[in-house]
DNA sequence: TGTACATCAGTGAACGCGCGTTCACTGATGTAC
DNA sequence: TGTACATCAGTGAACGCGCGTTCACTGATGTAC
């Protein structure tokens, strides 16, 4: 039966959330439409009075997953400034917390390799939080502003990579091996400004 | 009707090398046992004369897709030396080509994600390609012996990561901006041998 | 070496199941008077 | 403010389809004599 306009619109971000949480544990293709409802209470029917296709869902979830992860982000930044927030931010992206439980991690290897595989409106979804983590990134940085973007990007590279092989790697020795050394260069990244002869050349 | 050994051996090999690109295109939810046979040639029903599930191929052609590239890599490292090889192999992999051609590139940033998602045997085989890729890229760094292994964790970390995130943003600005900054980071790594002061910290 | 027969790789139909999507229906909500 | 009615969020069954897997069958291969 019908619902009122407050209570849809909660099920509609209910809905969402959810998603957010699934696509990160699950991948794209692992989360079912049916699977999103129920975990929501609802039923599976009702979910096109919500989104046009599951396409549409994984779009606004890919955004929803940055937003929440962005929000959490800027909150931290204010609290104990942007220096600190992003040292605290790389230390739990490189924790073995992080690899274990994908489902409030960073969207980008949980399931960043799926997103290049989807269409062109999830893809700029998962490019607009992409930008909007590296500014922040950037802005945490003790460095030259000039340098900040690429410093940014190196250590978000570098802090991906070193969670999806972690993952890939199942929980043993070498899982561990790979954090730690990620947490050491990622520690170096961010206390060391480059010499010029080290960032300009090639 | 039965087929003679070497052309069922034959057989298994077509089907594991299409499985092993299949994978890397399409990632491991997004491969049909059905499609891998008819690729190959043959029909769905005989697939299980060759493998006890999907799951068995997935690891068998997991193990195939890190063989197929170390046998290359090994190769090339014979051929022209382990430092050259590895400068080749590092400008390979942050190429635009190895972005948009996922099918016969490093099978970690095309499904290491989904590879932590499945069984353990099939993690199992990842990891052990992984050993592999490291020792061979750290055969090629020209550092002290003791920070080799280090230095070749960072590296493939970079180098996942940036494709990861430079597949998910499409082929717009953001991508390219991401793997041009990953050329400069892992150039500086390979050439430049860092001072103690930051390795040892943290 | 030749023959008789057991083996088994590959075929094609079928299994149960879950997928994304559609639809007739229900009844509370929102609105027009 | 109260009433009559149109709207539409949610339900539950059904759609066609493809999934991984099974199975009876075929006939060339491999083997035992």
């Amino acid at each position: 039966m019908r619902v009122s306009k407050q209570t849809m619109e909660r099920h509609h971000k209910e809905i969402i959330a959810i998603a957010a949480a699934m696509l990160r544990e699950r991948g794209v293709l692992g989360v079912g439409v049916a699977d999103v409802m129920q975990a929501a209470g609802l039923t599976h029917g009702g979910f096109y009075r919500h989104f046009a296709s599951k396409e549409a869902l994984v779009a606004e979830a890919t955004s929803a997953a940055f937003a929440e992860i962005l929000d959490g982000l800027e909150k931290a930044a204010a609290r104990k400034g942007a220096a600190a927030a992003l040292e605290d931010y790389i230390s739990g992206y490189l924790s073995q917390r992080h690899v274990d439980q994908p489902s409030r991690g960073c969207p980008i290897p949980a399931f960043g390799a799926d997103a290049g595989r989807e269409s062109a409106s999830i893809r700029a979804e998962f490019e607009a939080g992409v930008d909007r983590l590296l500014a922040w990134i950037a802005a945490g940085l003790r460095c030259a502003e000039a340098e900040r973007t690429a410093k940014a990007i190196e250590l978000l590279s570098l802090m991906v990579g070193a969670v999806v092989t972690a993952r890939a790697s199942g929980d043993q020795a070498l899982s561990k091996k790979i954090l730690a050394q990620g947490r050491r260069s990622a520690g170096n990244l961010i206390s060391v400004c480059p010499r010029l002869s080290q960032t300009s050349t090639r």
